[in-house]
DNA sequence: ACCGGCGGGACGACCCGTTTAT
DNA sequence: ATAAACGGGTCGTCCCGCCGGT
């Protein structure tokens, strides 16, 4: 059974890293957020502030993937892209403009020596990217336009996260959205006929 | 006359920032990397830490802004997106897919009490979409389309970047360049006619 | 019956002291060498590590003292002297010169408030000693002739162990045997005249 | 020029290493009995903790060679071996039988990984083994013989000083030296015949 | 003006010896 | 008889003053 102390800190780290990053948050901030004794973060995290990150950029990936996997089944690929994007505002406006991505918080921290928390990062948007190939092969893009537009769609968010963030407002967002959602159909539809 | 060691601590935490953020670069790296003398830093840099991020970033947007504004100066609105993928694309491959973009690796380590630099990363954000801005409009874009296409831009830039950094390779920049570019092309083709 | 995990924990803190002292081994270690369960330590050894110690000298002081009392048995003083330094040189260069005495590497780590510890230490040497004292008041030595060599012998080997360590040689305990025996011989010859 | 507070540092250590070794001395111990900062051990010693026993070292064996080789001078090799003795016994009892050996109480706890300081152990070893040896040459006695009562000698003192911290007594010195002296005389009156 | 030595306190992550709850 | 949990403490080092030189 997973013990409650370890999951508040996964869930304290999340939240940290999406406020001010991974090297800003110290294992004290996560303690102190998640109210777990100070010895416990070594008896479930034998790896230490790494693989707490890890586990972290994993339930986040993981709680995102289930978030757009419902859009894909129940919508076009133009509704998994509005899901997206806004799936990031809602985050980042029901946070008071504090939580950005945990993913990108972790990602531009990260030096050559920490593969292991390195490969988690490029899992995670890869884990997003193939959800929106498979969403606009379905309706009907070529296999190396998927790509492309999951590429674009990704970055966009994950941009358009930051310049939210930093001007606290959800414009950025919002315009992001709504090119992406017209460039998106147009695409399917030049495709598609 | 601006000292050397200034110039070069300057220089330094831009690399720095690129290659692992804010939080993750301490004065030491920076010392190291610049081989300026240790006591200088609170003479060139009253404010510390902050203060020479302050000063790197205005420095880093100051350059890329000459380099966007000659490209307006130089072609088309496409043109221009291009050169800002590009210009990205460069800094990324040249370091070995080490440097990313130091605006977003101030961001994202940023806390609510980093008031004054959180004003110049708003700000070096803010400069890139007023020059692209400018060339949508000039090549004729709405004002509101122009905004959100500039958001775009610069949002589409900086999250590829951060993939791209993360998996070692420029194909998510590449990418995003050629559905940047379509979207432009067809949004202003439409608006123009 | 004595546990299993009970006897590889004593068994691995006496090897881990003769490497490394007491201070700088921990019970983890001691759990990684001996494979014991983690939770374990404090069902057998309710005093924790200082508790493990003494048991581990205690185990380490009979062992030696049944070895010493054997060639007691079987020979003269000079053969007892012989037996004890051979019997530190082959610990010694059968671990690669890595263990040393544990009596010694816990004796030098305590501190005043190790009461119980310092006892065990103490007498532990005591015990050599009286061996040998026994030994050499047997061949002839005066009492206070044979507390003094004994303190000598004890003393050389436990320093000779030191530098043999140090240099990883068993040259120090090599020169220590042939002058120890030299004098022990004269020393009886003397007194026995 | 040699600043107070890393001269204080090194005497607290060379103490603080008497009393209780080297794995159970921290850093914080140093601190709290030479009244340093903590934040000039990096200052002085960036290798940390095994840079500031290095030192630790060096000076307790500067100084007690020095003090040897004013022995030599001024006497015989029994002499010698006397002041050597008295030496250790000296500093143990004037602090009330707390202080032993520095080399000693770092070697024990060392483990393969810490050349660097290895190294110093045996070098300080090697430097009053080289010292008697010296002496006893210059009495009469030939290389291999000087070469063997020099190490008994040390390891004898070295072993001496373990007995007697533990028993808190000087009687084991006193004993070794009473044998010691005799030892010498005997060996050096044979061998100048 | 500029720079080096040094000091100074606060945390950083890591991990240790121990106890509570099975 | 064992795993989970717990605080306290380790070393490292960070960011920052304060002087004395030059």
């Amino acid at each position: 059974v997973p013990s409650d102390s370890r999951d508040r800190m996964v869930r304290a780290a999340v939240d940290l890293f999406r406020e001010r990053g991974y090297a800003a948050t110290s294992l004290g901030d996560v303690l102190a957020r998640s109210g777990a004794p100070r010895g416990s973060i070594y008896h479930h995290f034998p790896g230490g502030k790494a693989e707490l990150a890890a586990e972290a950029l994993r339930r986040y990936s993981a709680a995102s993937v289930r978030f757009l996997t419902r859009a894909v089944e129940g919508g076009s690929a133009a509704d998994v892209v509005r899901a997206f994007v806004g799936y990031a505002a809602d985050g980042l406006a029901r946070s008071g403009f504090q939580q950005g991505c945990p993913v990108a918080g972790v990602a531009l921290d990260l030096t050559q020596e920490d593969g292991a928390l390195a490969a988690v990062v490029t899992e995670a948007f890869a884990a997003w990217r193939a959800v929106l190939r498979a969403a606009l092969e379905r309706d009907g893009a070529t296999p190396a336009q998927a790509r492309r537009l999951a590429a674009l769609v990704v970055a966009s968010v994950e941009g358009a996260l930051l310049l939210a963030r930093a001007e606290r407002s959800t414009a950025p967002l919002d315009d992001v959205k709504v090119e992406l959602v017209s460039h998106v159909r147009a695409a399917l539809a030049t495709t598609g006929r």
